[in-house]
DNA sequence: ATTGTTTTGTTAGTGACTAACATTGTGCAG
DNA sequence: CTGCACAATGTTAGTCACTAACAAAACAAT
């Protein structure tokens, strides 16, 4: 983290985190599968798609993630460590590790669609909702690691508020 | 093309391109800045970002959003070439180009939410906005290579209801 | 024909990985 | 305390995407 924060992450080789913990590139690989993973690991993920799993099935398709998301964050806890915050910045400024970040969001994405789907939904709509949803969160946690201002709750908040249009 | 579709986009190296198409690796990429720029090219996005821009500033973010699109897509020609869904196909089929995907959108995200923040709206709710309507429109187009039945037009249509709720 | 410009090739190197094999621990039965 | 199994580490060498520096053609305009 110290390395990514000072010279980038794209402009940080493996070897010198390997020389910096004082151990071989070889074992580096052998504790991270990738250089992409020391930063990108989404702990919340999974949590997600249950929580949208345990919604009715009445509402609409974009309703139910919605609630189902705002019911996942109820039971989450603020930013633990600062460990949390750190990686998010250092994501966000990387745009290949932004990009990158998509790539761990899919197997939630699929499990989202998937139970709206089982649960009637259109093929479509329930891909389209979950994608959109996931994008939202995502932008909603770059946002709060941004600005100060923010909590991880009211960022999540203002952003799900905005995709039921009830805000401008 | 031929090699990506027979062999897969991850399996096939940048050698054999170049070997097929009769020159060096090195000419290669000087015509393609990048292996993954072969196949991840979006002429469309550009023309998003205008159409949201042209939109009355009076409704909230997602509606202005959502007419933008609708209003682009009205003019813009269905899939000229088969190429575009081979393209599409070649994307959809591999997880690191899907993440890649992203990277290109990340322009338009950027001008459409520019665009909201300067008539007013919240920066968080116009990042997210931007965000979860353009991986709206991707699954969108991912839905119609994956499934005959699509029209681009019909498949994103779709989509863009599912966000505005009106459809489950 | 001559110059200048663009396009292509060559060579060599970097950085993220992977595979095969050798080496060093470390925990624990004898 | 010895010895042995098993894990964690190191070594070497190689692949693949990509870059930089420089040389050689190809082509165009003078």
């Amino acid at each position: 983290m110290d390395l990514f924060e000072t010279q980038g992450f794209e402009e940080t080789t493996v070897t010198q985190i390997a020389a910096k913990a004082e151990v071989t590139e070889m074992t580096f690989f052998r504790h991270f599968p990738s250089k992409d993973l020391v930063v990108l690991t989404d702990p919340y993920d999974p949590a997600i798609a249950d929580s949208v799993a345990a919604q009715p099935t009445d509402a609409p398709a974009l309703k139910r993630t919605v609630r189902g998301i705002r019911c996942a964050l109820g039971e989450l806890p603020e930013p633990e460590s600062e460990l949390v915050q750190r990686r998010v910045r250092i994501i966000a400024g990387s745009a290949s590790l932004r990009a990158k970040s998509a790539k761990t969001h899919t197997a939630t994405e699929t499990r989202i669609s998937e139970q709206l789907i089982a649960d009637g939904a259109d093929v479509l709509v329930a891909r389209t909702v979950a994608a959109a949803v996931l994008a939202a969160l995502t932008a909603a946690i770059f946002e709060w690691a941004r600005d100060e201002r923010w909590t991880l709750r009211t960022a999540i908040e203002g952003a799900l508020n905005a995709l039921e249009s009830h805000d401008d």
